[in-house]
DNA sequence: ATTAATTTTTAGACAAAACTAAAAATATAA
DNA sequence: TTATATTTTTAGTTTTGTCTAAAAATTAAT
């Protein structure tokens, strides 16, 4: 496997989720930063190694042994995360561009190492869920902030948006998993949130509250 | 920096300790398992890059950037490995593969955070000394067991062969680093040595003393 | 000091993964 | 439904790092 199809394999991967029936190039050229016509070729080379379906003109989407492929990486990647930020105390705006190259490392015995030294996490420092070692993930209830309802407490269970940027922003305003939430007032026209953050309130717009997961 | 650039300079480092005037292409090739023609191609390139010093016919050595993008491959290399061993327990003959990915990974801060977490080690899981972010290497006094006296107590403080079979029977012999050895008998017709270990006593082979440092 | 052997370099080709430009298929709109 | 716009694929290049085979330079040997 090269680090080319492995990166392949984690964008259809991930935007499988919206599409499950067919992932489009263009879609997959876009989150690779490159060309269509690349994405053509991958997925022809993907689909001889029986970890793409793909019919020209009709997208592709991950077989099994695809899906478990990349479910192994991204295994890799939130568990790197875990460790640069728990073990290195990177912070979680830092780890996703230093976890984009870890991923790659091909032992898997490293892997299974590294999860049992980090006690076996089930999420990542942006509270995404990690792949056991069979590829099974824990599901968890969770839902947009934007969502919420007012005077109910929730707690802030992972963000959408894993920008550095949107990361940057919530820790200026001390928002961090685990914070806790209650909505004290929603102003219907403009979406803008009155909220009680770790008891203190303050203002949040409608990009916010929509990258929030909370429970 | 690519891998692969990466790979031809540490290679040349390592072989400069024993041609400090220029390595031949062919002793590269033979390390990198490729051919002349293939080095050839990457020392030219090396040297436009001012990483290398080249002259047609004439070997190759690093310049002082070459020499210390080197030295901050091999300290990753062995960073990685004290990580392997010290914090995910795996033997000292397993590490070394590994660290070949690893030692690629571009970001020095996560370098210089992992040399905090691993307590600014000096020496790798086999002995060898670990150049600090500036490059620095602290210089230790060891011999070869082989040119070692007799009835002279000793510590085992690396290995000069690092190869899997060679630790593997190191461990089946329970010698590591930090065995305290003293020679009995010296056979100088066959060189075989009588060696106390630990206090047990043991015959080693010439093979076995020309490739272990005792101080 | 020639000749022979070895080493190194050049020249030309190839595979992987990208690109551009043009053609083909599909989707959208009048 | 036909025309237009968009998406996707094909065809042909490029770059990086490798290769083979042949030529050139160096080293060793008679």
């Amino acid at each position: 496997m090269t680090t080319s199809e492995e990166n392949y394999l984690k964008v259809i991967y991930h935007l499988s989720v919206v599409s499950p029936k067919g992932v489009n190039t263009n879609a997959i050229a876009g989150m690779l930063e490159t060309k269509a016509s690349s994405v053509t070729d991958m997925l022809k080379k993907l689909s001889e190694k029986d970890l793409v379906k793909y019919k020209k003109y009709q997208g592709a989407s991950l077989t099994e042994k695809g899906t478990l492929t990349a479910k192994m990486i991204v295994r890799k990647h939130r568990l790197w995360e875990v460790f640069l930020v728990d073990k290195l105390n990177f912070t979680w705006d830092e780890v996703h561009e230093i976890a984009e190259e870890l991923e790659h490392i091909q032992s898997e015995k490293l892997i299974n190492k590294l999860d049992a030294f980090l006690n076996f996490p089930d999420f990542d420092p942006h509270g995404d869920p990690i792949p056991n070692a069979n590829g099974e993930i824990k599901k968890v209830q969770k839902q947009l902030l934007s969502d919420a309802i007012i005077d109910v407490s929730y707690k802030c269970v992972g963000v959408k948006d894993s920008s550095a940027e949107f990361l940057q922003y919530l820790d200026k305003q001390q928002i961090a998993l685990g914070s806790t939430f209650k909505i004290l007032e929603k102003d219907t026209f403009d979406d803008i949130l009155q909220v009680e953050i770790n008891g203190k309130k303050i203002t949040i717009s409608d990009k916010i509250a929509t990258n929030l997961y909370v429970q």
